[in-house]
DNA sequence: AGCTGGCAAACA
DNA sequence: TGTTTG
DNA sequence: ACAGCT
């Protein structure tokens, strides 16, 4: 029994890796089972295509102009909301071509709907109805981001025809001669900046001997971040800003593969060490091609200069805007901001008011304490409590060391957060130091030093050991993380008694007298406790920028086929632990000379060699030898500046 | 032209 | 399982 | 929708 033909809505066949007779030969094979095909993309419901997973669907359907959201991403798709479906063209093989009766609902890869229109009119009365709004913005700001990409699709298919000459998305926007684009042809990437004319090329040739030599990495077009040096203050920051900009605009759209371009592009640009004065640096760059090429000439010609229409499109858009704010919020990452803008929520008091149960408990912390996680943390602030933690630390496992990592350590004046390391200098002292987070949390809670936990991570415990070894074998299926707390501190109140009187009067509300309110503002912390033989790896894998760390990781797996991690270096290959130095030595922290002179590490913590900022010289030893391992030249951490 | 893109742990 | 975090 | 690799 063949299933009824009427049945289905109308169906578009993607053109996507087909030719032009193959998806004649579909359509025709499609309407002789009396379906319905269309030759618009408009007109249709059901997409049949040769794709392979939703976000590919997504893509094929925006480059026809549809550009809709996937539909699995949004909790309650309200009734009656057009759905666009794509179906895996093995449909068509099994049910046109070979006659078999299936469901094509099994073959749906991916459903897309248009953003919402207006939350507050597609909502049925059963749902919260948050306070209203300014009923435009929302509408607007839609139908600005959809006219936007659709006007880039055309914008695209016309340079794809044309093959457009000048260089700037400006020149670009006026259409090539009238040489329409043929539907069914597959898309081709454009050429966005392309071959020059002679007589520019004659210019360019002279501005580009007068440019300054291209270093090593350029010209070798190293790609990875780890191989150089990338300073906190690159020479070409406004554009760089520029393109941390859009890339948040990619994050807050959950555009992932965007995000990972625009990190390598920023990475590269930001280890460039001259102003960028011509456009053929920024195509000697790996990394960076015709995309950056255009945004970079856009933003140097523009009237003034610095401007990207992009961007001020974004700046304009209360969408991204909201999305932002959700954003910002500790446990809320894309998909929560786009949900709660897509219920119709625009502030936090929308969340508070309306959608607190439905936060996480993270989430509610996060909203809590919103504009103090936003403020950034100075140096000294840093150090007094990476001090209060190492004491604490100290009266409980007598010889802790302590290392700042993240931002910090990569020499920043303003740090998001607090990233610190606790070990110890003794290998014996391994199970010390990954037993001491629940305690240590618990003497800080007690002290009022921490006062949220808002994750804590504790990796499998030792399996119990039969060998009277330092550290438990574990495979690298078991070869957990280290174990770490991600908790809200808060400096201790220092205030003078008498200074309270005035400010016991106005706390009546809760009865809690003789608890004055601490002024101090809460910051977010992280502790790890890495084991000594993990104090290398986790110190390399938490001081780089994220692009560094990436590269890093990619580095080595390619170099050497091996896989780091906080926790060491693994073969890939035979799963093996890769030994960093003398591991099973009774201190880590010691130069090689060092251990040849016999030379042990100070139980007394004051006999030990230090730096300017009291931080043990053990932990740059240890992560010294890690790159050695790696056999990549060491960099200091403000070196490590990929963004 | 098509495929791939860093990674693992915790929570809901 | 998907989402978020470092 | 961006770039590198095969």
């Amino acid at each position: 029994m063949m299933s009824k033909p009427t049945n289905l809505p109308n169906i578009y066949v993607l053109p996507t890796r087909l030719n032009d007779s193959q998806r004649a030969d579909i359509v025709s094979n499609i309407r002789s089972k009396h379906y319905t095909v269309v030759e618009s993309p408009k007109d249709a419901i059901i997409f049949i295509g040769d794709v392979l997973g939703s976000k590919r669907a997504l893509l094929e359907l925006r480059f026809l102009g549809l550009n809709t959201t996937d539909a699995t991403t949004i909790k309650a798709p309200a009734k009656g909301t057009k759905i666009l479906k794509v179906a895996k063209l093995e449909w068509y093989a099994k049910v046109i071509v070979e006659g078999i009766d299936a469901d094509i609902d099994d073959y749906i890869i991916y459903n897309g709907i248009y953003p919402a229109k207006s939350p507050f009119n597609n909502q049925p009365s059963n749902t919260v109805t948050p306070k209203k709004r300014s009923a435009s913005p929302p509408t607007l700001a839609e139908k600005q981001a959809e006219e936007r990409s659709r006007s880039e699709s055309i914008l695209r298919r016309a340079m794809a025809a044309t093959h457009q000459a000048a260089p700037g998305t400006r020149h670009l926007r006026h259409k090539g001669p009238s040489q329409d684009s043929h539907p069914s042809q597959p898309f081709k990437r454009p050429k966005l900046i392309s071959q020059q004319s002679t007589d520019s090329q004659e210019e360019a040739e002279r501005v580009a001997s007068n440019l300054p030599p291209l270093p090593q990495w350029v010209i070798k077009k190293q790609k990875f971040s780890c191989t150089r040096s990338t300073p906190a203050d690159p020479p070409n920051q406004d554009f760089l800003d520029a393109l941390f900009k859009i890339r948040l605009n990619r994050i807050l759209i959950s555009d992932e593969i965007g995000v990972r371009a625009y990190s390598t592009s920023i990475a590269s640009i930001a280890a460039f060490p001259h102003k960028i004065t011509h456009i053929s640096q920024i195509h000697a760059l790996p990394g960076c091609e015709g995309k950056i090429a255009a945004l970079w000439y856009e933003f140097t010609h523009s009237e003034p200069p610095g401007r990207l229409g992009v961007l001020e499109e974004i700046e304009k858009s209360v969408y991204y805007k909201t999305l932002e704010l959700f954003y910002n919020i500790w446990g809320a990452g894309a998909h929560s901001a786009q949900s709660f803008y897509k219920q119709g929520f625009r502030d936090l008091d929308d969340l508070v008011e309306h959608h607190w149960k439905k936060l996480t408990r993270v989430q509610q912390i996060g909203v809590k304490f919103y504009d103090e996680f936003q403020d950034k943390i100075p140096r000294d602030e840093v150090i007094s409590i990476r001090d209060a933690i190492q004491n604490h630390a100290r009266q409980l496992l007598p010889g802790a060391e302590t290392a700042v990592v993240g931002g910090f350590r990569r020499g920043k004046e303003l740090s998001a957060d607090v990233d610190l390391l606790i070990t110890h200098p003794r290998v014996s002292k391994s199970r010390d130091v990954e037993e001491l987070l629940v305690p240590l949390v618990n003497l800080l809670e007690k002290e009022g030093l921490i006062t949220h936990v808002l994750t804590i991570h504790q990796p499998s415990r030792f399996v119990a050991t039969t060998s009277g070894d330092v550290w438990p074998k574990r495979s690298h299926h078991n070869f957990d993380g280290i174990p770490k707390v991600l908790c809200v501190w808060q400096q201790p109140d220092l205030r003078e008694d008498e200074e309270g009187d005035s400010q016991m009067e106005s706390l009546d509300e809760k009865g809690l007298a003789g608890k004055r309110k601490n002024p101090n503002p809460h910051r977010r912390v992280d502790i790890l406790f890495p084991p000594p033989r993990c104090a290398g790896s986790t110190l390399t894998s938490w001081s780089g920028a994220t692009t560094f760390e990436r590269d890093l990781r990619k580095y080595v797996k390619e170099g050497k086929y091996w896989k780091f991690s906080s926790e060491g270096v693994t073969d890939r290959a035979s799963g093996l632990r890769v030994p960093v130095g003398k591991e099973k030595g009774e201190f880590i922290g010691l130069t090689e000379g060092d251990e040849n002179n016999g030379v042990e590490v100070d139980d007394n913590v004051d006999n030990r060699a230090r730096r300017e900022d009291g931080e043990w010289i053990g932990w740059d030893v240890e992560e010294k030898k890690m790159f050695k391992l790696l056999e990549l030249e060491w960099r200091e951490p403000t070196e490590r500046c990929t963004g």
